[in-house]
DNA sequence: GCCGTTTTCGGCCCGACTGTTTTCAGTCG
């Protein structure tokens, strides 16, 4: 898969041909390339040998060869031409927030500033205040936005963020007159991370409600703090904006603060186009006010069905909905058990029975507990003995327990050499296999690709867990050949897990995608080690539905019998 | 560079803030 490669490059160009003055449009143009190449569920080689590289919206002509270029020779002409006298460390002081491409040009070209340390000497040396344009207060914000650059948190996982904005916005609730509280932004679009929080809401007093968000406990700094906007540094380091609108404007500021960028910007367009405007305080023909109150206004007025928030990343949502053609997608309620949960059998802090009562409490009418195997030592893995005095186990538990049923299962290890790490005879005799790999993590791309084939093949494995085995915060996923791998799940009928633990989230949203659109089946599963991380599987949820998946596809809202008929005829 | 229920040429999202200006350019979300 070269897609990344490719959408690399010309996000690349974007920024190069921003710096050198480029026209705006085509500096837009390659960075949109750039996002849908991101976001594209096929193999860019195969659309390219098929000839249907112009069919990819914002692929044209000029792009469409630049494409091809690169799949044939491994080069493109443009990049290495635009890119010439260009270094990376230049096209990074335009990352410095207040610092644009307007005025890298200017101080590379006037003073010879090549990086960010040269460029903070030259402010310290009081050397652009005599630039055009430039002046003390300038030098004053560039020094510090090198400070909040090299301070900047890096986005953390939608799992940290959210119980944090829960906290945020019930303590807000408890201490100001609010009439209305929401996230919106990427957190509401449920992102698998987050750079930054917002929170929208509405009430008559505005600079209180704002006084109360800036003096709450846990607040670390101070940034703004005004009559409609406030923002501080939380624990973490995360930014959170807090804004108060007024409630006449409140859907379509709603609207506006959730986004995505591109997706606001094709809804403007479309508004346009009939002779209407959108903006964060309301949709307008000419003077006239069409709506705001409501967000679902937007949508109506513009004659599209209502999008979910997290779809609106511009991946051809706004046209499903110009034709009525939104998807259902899935909803927590509507999952009956969590299919990956460890023990103390393994690494896991519960006993079985606490896990399955607490399932019972959560409404769930199954749960599988899927400790590791026997030679992951380092995580406990259960020995075949151990398993057989397991399994005694859980028939005893399931004889006694009502309301709630115990699938007896593992996450078996796919060892270095493709093997499983439990003998047939013993899958057999569970419920449900999950096999995942743990070790090996970098071997070449067939040999790891070649070892989930492997457990792909073998009739007992069910569900692969965590398919590229990337964990959010710290580990790159393994080189996986993930076409190859979704085309054999698709042909074994083999499930690929969403795992929901709050730093995988794997599948991502798109991987589900592609899943969806070869008829793979999904399985969503916290991989939950305590009891209080069972809560996740909402994560898991969002990233199904950010990747268009609707019920039926997962596992685990189908009811007990037939997810039972389902496993049994898989492994005979 | 892309794209077309006005267009194959001439458009290309919207508003706010900041700082340096005296009417506006640059940057941001």
């Amino acid at each position: 898969m070269k897609n990344r490669e490719l959408s690399e490059i010309f996000e690349k160009i974007g920024d190069i041909l921003e710096f050198k003055g480029d026209s705006s449009f085509r500096v837009n143009a390659y960075r949109k390339a750039a996002r849908v190449l991101q976001d594209l569920t096929e193999d860019i080689e195969v659309i390219q040998r098929e000839g249907r590289l112009r069919s990819i919206p914002g692929v044209g002509e000029g792009i469409a060869k630049k494409i091809a270029e690169y799949l044939e020779t491994g080069r493109m002409s443009k990049y290495e031409e635009v890119r010439r006298g260009i270094s990376d460390e230049l096209i990074k002081l335009m990352s410095i927030p207040g610092v644009g491409p307007k005025t890298v040009a200017l101080v590379h070209e006037k003073l010879g500033i090549e990086n960010i340390e040269g460029l903070e000497r030259a402010v310290r040396e009081g050397r652009l205040r005599d630039l055009p344009g430039l002046g003390a207060k300038k030098e004053e914000n560039i020094l510090k936005g090198i400070k909040l650059l090299q301070e900047a948190g890096k986005r953390i996982s939608i799992g940290v963020a959210l119980p944090l904005v829960e906290r945020i916005m019930d303590g807000l609730k408890r201490r100001a007159k609010v009439k209305q509280v929401y996230p919106a932004g990427s957190l509401r679009r449920m992102k698998e991370t987050v750079g930054d929080i917002d929170i929208l809401t509405t009430g008559a007093e505005g600079g209180k409600i704002i006084e109360a968000f800036t003096s709450a406990p846990g607040v670390k700094e101070v940034l703004a703090c005004g009559e409609t906007k406030g923002s501080i540094i939380a624990e973490g380091g995360i930014q959170v904006d807090l804004r108060v609108v007024p409630q006449e404007s409140y859907g379509s500021a709603l609207q506006y603060f959730t986004g995505s960028k591109a997706h606001n910007i094709h809804l403007r367009e479309i508004a346009k186009s009939r002779g209407m405007k959108i903006s964060e305080y309301g949709i307008f023909r000419g003077e006239e006010r069409l709506g705001g109150e409501r967000e679902e206004d937007i949508y109506s007025i513009l004659g599209l069905s209502y999008i979910p928030p997290e779809l609106r990343e511009d991946r051809g949502e706004i046209e499903a909905a110009q034709e009525g053609k939104v998807p259902q997608l899935v909803e927590e309620s509507q999952l009956r058990g969590d299919l990956h949960v460890h023990s103390q059998w393994s690494d896991g802090t519960a006993t079985i029975e606490e896990i399955a009562l607490k399932a019972k409490e959560m409404g769930y009418e199954y749960i599988a507990i899927c400790d590791h195997s026997q030679s992951l030592k380092f995580a406990g893995g259960v020995s075949v003995e151990d398993m057989a005095k397991k399994l005694d186990q859980i028939d005893r538990l399931n004889r006694g327990l009502k309301g709630i049923r115990i699938l007896s299962g593992t996450e078996v290890d796919i060892r270095t050499d493709g093997t499983l790490d439990y003998p047939d005879e013993l899958l057999e005799r569970l419920d449900l296999v999950i096999a995942a790999i743990h070790t090996g993590f970098k071997q070449p791309e067939e040999q790891i690709t070649q070892r989930i084939i492997s457990a792909l093949e073998n009739p007992h494995v069910d569900i692969i867990a965590h398919p590229t085995g990337r964990l959010i915060s710290s580990r790159e996923a393994y080189n996986v050949n993930m076409g190859e791998v979704l085309s054999k799940a698709a042909e074994t009928q083999t499930a690929l897990e969403i795992n929901a633990y709050y730093d995988r989230l794997d599948l991502n949203d798109v991987g589900c995608r592609r899943a969806m659109e070869l008829g793979v089946k999904l399985s969503i599963g916290t991989d939950a080690h305590h009891l209080d991380q069972l809560w996740m599987v909402r994560l898991g949820v969002a990233v199904a539905r950010r990747g268009w998946v609707g019920p039926e596809q997962i596992l685990n809202t189908w009811p007990l019998e037939r997810l039972l008929v389902w496993l049994k005829k898989r492994s005979g």
